[in-house]
RNA sequence: GGGCGGUUAGCUCAGCGGUAGAGCGCCUCGUUUACACCGAGGAUGUCGGGGGUUCGAAUCCCUCAUCGCCCACCA
């Protein structure tokens, strides 16, 4: 007998275990089966599970395991990142912890250290994808930095780089003066500050007395001003331009030129010019000749190129002074509050400044062309659509990729440097040698680049690097491009667009004909989740307290399209009690010894109830089926919900009560025989989204001798026998208990009346009893004003409760007529409304006209059951005079 | 400064041209051998405001308000 609840916690572990043992999990190349493939968005190898990865991995594996089910050869390749910035980051906090500096520890130990963390805890988010049910291949496992993945990022460097599309630039970067490194452009987050702006004067040169006044947010880079920008059209201005100014403080003669990047209306409309410290001025100065001084060293500290005053002073200490001696000097004209936009390092959280350093760089924007021709051209579809143009405004205005760090963990630059300065870039160091032996005609001393790769370089290859390649094997050939990519939208730009870039150029194919971008799930203020924020909701937590497979079903409930999550708690619970209403049913099908029928035929039930259950349970399956494809997750999980709990626990089982307990044998023994191949359909179509519940439960019905249900053929729904006039009828029974429900409460009726009133229909007694209040029954339902199904309906509601209805029949008679009266009169008005609301629709020629045909037939069998509803009231109300 | 999205029952959210929905919460009632993580019933909404299009608008368009996100070099 089973429990009266179902414990997730037993249940998930031993189930995991059954799967993964049964190899359930695992792709077949050599599968004569269409392969149907996700890519798992690697996790970075050191995290652990949060709730955006509940979500996005459970809507993964229902995927995987609905194309399983339906006889794909599944492969859902997962595998971890190696995380650069974060991961260092981690084990550099560690080693504070101990007072070790990485330089201190230096290079080759300070790595040795990060794989031991790695080996450390890189199991965690795996054990925690497993706690979520989550079904990928396993012994395909990668790690952006093991060896084969490692060759791959070597080789498409150096492929690149021969084609010219890697190369190495010296230009401003975005560096983070704390992790001492350049980001990318992505890496770079912008926060509103409230700060100031200060206008200086700066002495024109041969004029005494006579100013001309910038304005500036940081004060500090002053310093390295080596000319003024003023309008061409600035009348303002004119007489200056061809002028020199004195830069105060440093005494340095810079030259006032004319530039369209001076706004007229911003600030003074004259701007100081800092090539050295500005994306902006850095053009302008390269536009005017403009000397560039780096007044900065790595520490974002002042450095020997401003006067000794100011030498080794940080930018914001220096900011302090520099605006003190200007005051002192009195050449500070104003300062006004003022808020600006200051970009941060979205892991160190620190100002990043531009700085003058030596890169290399992805010419993103020729890898970017055919990507953007296959999403023009649809052979990539973005899910929701809308993405697209994110996507596009992206593309096209694509700035070269900035891929090498200065970090440690990753994988270092292939390329290695002669002492004339010469470049060699090769797949190893030996080929470099050997290239460079060539050369020169003699061996020379190479020295390799000390960079390492940007994270998403490696990430970028995934969809084929995992596959094999460069060897072409099987795998490559079989499962890419993928089926689809799922995923957030914030790594849009980060991943998906790079995924694109390199499979184009590597593969000559788009790496996913889908991309499925689903919501964020956010916090309580609808922040989104980030390491970094550290606002993380453990679902591991709501796991342990709810199941695994209540989370998933909140999930993926919750999974529309298009609108960001916000989780709250009582779903989840609410979920919890769908998941133990479903195994009570199970439980009602145990103890009613309702077992599978071998060779169980849908079509061929002879009562009117399994009719229709069987019928429901198509249209179920078949809007389970539908919603999946079309990726809308939250439309299957209700489809199953309301079929489970609204249609197949409360009305199919309390039907099929009394047929169990009646003397219709042949039919009792059908409706278990149909109970259990419900309870079973139900277990397949909900297994993708509940796995472990639905697992149980198919144990239990098969004895444990029917084989693991993952690895069960999906129900083909489509071929169900759809009996239309029973499922209607069973609709009329159902409105029909629900008005003498109704009546019951508002008349109060006692609880004795009421249990005498509840007819058990048993053996022989049945046809006395259903003949003793058929004109109950008949007499109820024109008070109700309910329409019968079809003709004779009275006799059929007989036959139906013949079936198992549990009918309150003699609540009929303790019917308070007086408030019938005043209930009916009120539905008469009603009913009128209606007829004067459709008739003004009808004898609308544009509405005729114009509205779709089954929109005008729809209101036409309004009318007619509204007419024929007042005839009824009408008649009920005459009887009740 | 540009985009994008939200604003629907007390709360969390579906619905996105044809008579307002779910879950939770709330109020009645219920000791029937599936389930109190339950059952039956009930109350609660000018579908953010204002315009427009349409025979018909929560649903499409415009506009305003408000909240949030993304992108952007404004000194």
């Amino acid at each position: 007998m089973l429990d009266k609840t179902f414990n997730p916690s037993e249940t998930q572990a031993r189930f995991y275990r059954a799967w993964e043992a049964s190899g359930a999990f695992e792709c077949n190349p050599n599968s004569s089966a269409r392969p149907y493939t996700i890519m798992m968005p690697p996790p970075n190898v050191t995290g652990s599970l949060h709730m955006g990865h509940a979500l996005t991995f459970t809507l993964q594996d229902i995927l995987i395991r609905y194309h399983r089910m339906r006889g794909r050869d599944a492969l859902w390749q997962p595998g971890t990142d190696h995380a650069g910035i974060a991961t260092q980051m981690v084990v550099e906090r560690q080693l504070a912890e101990r007072q070790i500096t990485r330089r201190s520890l230096g290079r080759e130990k300070f790595v040795e250290q990060v794989w031991a963390w790695k080996a450390e805890s890189g199991g965690t988010i795996t054990r925690q994808l497993r706690a979520l049910g989550a079904s990928p291949d396993w012994r395909r496992e990668r790690f952006t930095m093991d060896e084969g993945l490692s060759a791959a990022v070597r080789r498409v460097f150096v492929r690149l780089y021969k084609d010219g599309l890697i190369y190495r630039d010296k230009r401003l970067v975005n560096w983070d003066p704390k992790l001492h490194t350049a980001i990318s452009d992505l890496e770079v987050e912008s926060h509103e500050i409230k700060g100031q702006l200060w206008y200086f004067k700066y002495p024109i040169e041969g004029a005494e007395g006579e100013f001309v006044e910038v304005a500036t947010t940081r004060p500090e880079t002053m310093l390295g001003d080596t000319g003024v920008a003023v309008h061409p059209d600035d009348e303002r201005y004119r007489h200056l331009l061809g002028k020199h100014a004195i830069l105060p403080l440093v005494g340095r003669r810079i030259p006032i030129v004319a530039d369209e990047h001076a706004d007229p209306t911003a600030g003074s409309g004259a701007v100081k010019i800092t090539p050295g410290h500005d994306f902006n001025d850095f053009q302008v100065g390269r536009r005017h000749k403009l000397e560039l001084i780096n007044i900065f060293d790595r520490d974002a500290a002042l450095n020997d190129a401003v006067p000794a005053a100011y030498r080794g002073l940080d930018r914001f200490v220096a900011r302090k002074r520099i605006v003190a001696d200007m005051e002192a000097l009195g050449l500070i004209a104003k300062v006004e509050p003022h808020t600006l936009m200051v970009p941060h390092g979205d892991r160190s959280g620190a100002v990043i400044e531009p700085w003058l350093s030596d890169q290399w760089y992805c010419d993103a924007k020729t890898l970017a062309q055919e990507p953007i021709a296959a999403v023009e051209t649809g052979r990539t579809v973005f899910v929701p659509r809308s993405w697209e143009n994110t996507f596009f405004e992206w593309m096209r205005n694509i700035q070269p990729w900035n891929i090498s760090r200065q970090l440690w963990w990753g994988h270092q630059i292939p390329a290695w440097y002669a002492p004339d300065g010469a470049i060699f870039v090769e797949e190893t160091e030996v080929e470099a040698v050997a290239a460079a032996t060539a050369h020169y005609g003699k061996s020379v001393k190479l020295e390799r680049d000390p960079d390492v790769l940007d994270t998403w370089f490696s990430s970028a290859l995934w969809p084929f690097s995992t596959l094999g390649w460069p060897e072409p094997t099987r795998e490559l050939q079989r499962y890419y491009p993928t089926d689809v990519l799922v995923t957030g939208f914030d790594i849009i730009f980060f991943w998906v667009a790079r995924m694109m870039m390199m499979g184009h150029r590597f593969m000559g194919e788009v790496p996913f004909r889908t991309v499925y971008i689903h919501a964020l799930v956010r916090d309580e203020r609808g922040q989104k989740m980030s390491k970094s924020k550290g606002n993380i909701i453990d679902p591991l937590d709501l796991i342990e307290r709810y199941g695994c497979d209540a989370l998933r079903f909140t999930l993926t409930a919750l999974a529309a399209q298009g609108r960001d999550i916000k989780l709250a708690e009582s779903r989840v619970e609410g979920y919890r009690n769908f998941a133990t209403k479903l195994w009570n049913a199970a439980r009602f099908a145990e103890m009613n010894r309702c077992a599978l029928v071998p060779d169980f035929a849908p079509d061929a039930c002879r009562l009117r109830l399994n009719r229709w259950i069987v019928g429901a349970l198509a249209e179920t399956g078949v809007r389970v089926e539908r919603a999946i494809e079309e990726y809308k997750f939250n439309e299957a999980a209700g489809a199953l919900y309301q079929f489970t709990w609204g249609t197949f626990c409360d009305w199919y089982l309390e039907f099929a009560k009394p047929v169990f307990a009646g003397a219709d044998e042949a039919g009792a023994a059908e409706t278990r025989a149909t109970t259990a191949w419900a309870l079973a359909q139900v277990v397949h179509l909900l297994h993708p989204i509940m796995p472990f519940l639905t697992e149980a439960i198919w144990e239990h019905l098969t004895g444990g001798k029917g084989g693991l249900l993952i690895s069960a053929p999906w129900p083909d729904c489509t071929t169900l026998p759809r009996d239309r006039a029973a499922m209607a009828e069973l609709d009329w029974v159902v409105s029909l208990i629900s008005a003498i429900r109704t009546a019951r409460a508002e008349l109060n009726v006692p609880a004795a009346a009421e249990l005498a009133a509840t007819l058990r229909i048993e053996g022989a007694d049945v046809e006395a009893r259903v003949g003793a209040h058929g004109e109950a029954i008949r007499r109820l339902a024109r008070l109700k004003n309910l329409a019968p199904a079809s003709e004779g309906s009275a006799a059929r509601a007989v036959q139906v409760v013949v079936e198992g209805a549990t009918l309150l029949l003699d609540l009929a008679g303790a019917i308070d007529f007086d408030r019938e009266r005043t209930r009916l009169q009120k539905e008469l008005k009603d009913a009128v409304d209606d007829i004067e609301r459709i008739e003004r629709k009808l004898n609308n020629p544009q509405f005729v006209a114009k509205a779709k045909p089954e929109v005008i037939e729809e209101q036409r069998e309004r009318e007619v059951e509204a007419r024929a509803a007042i005839d009824r009231i009408k008649a009920a109300l005459a009887r009740l005079q």
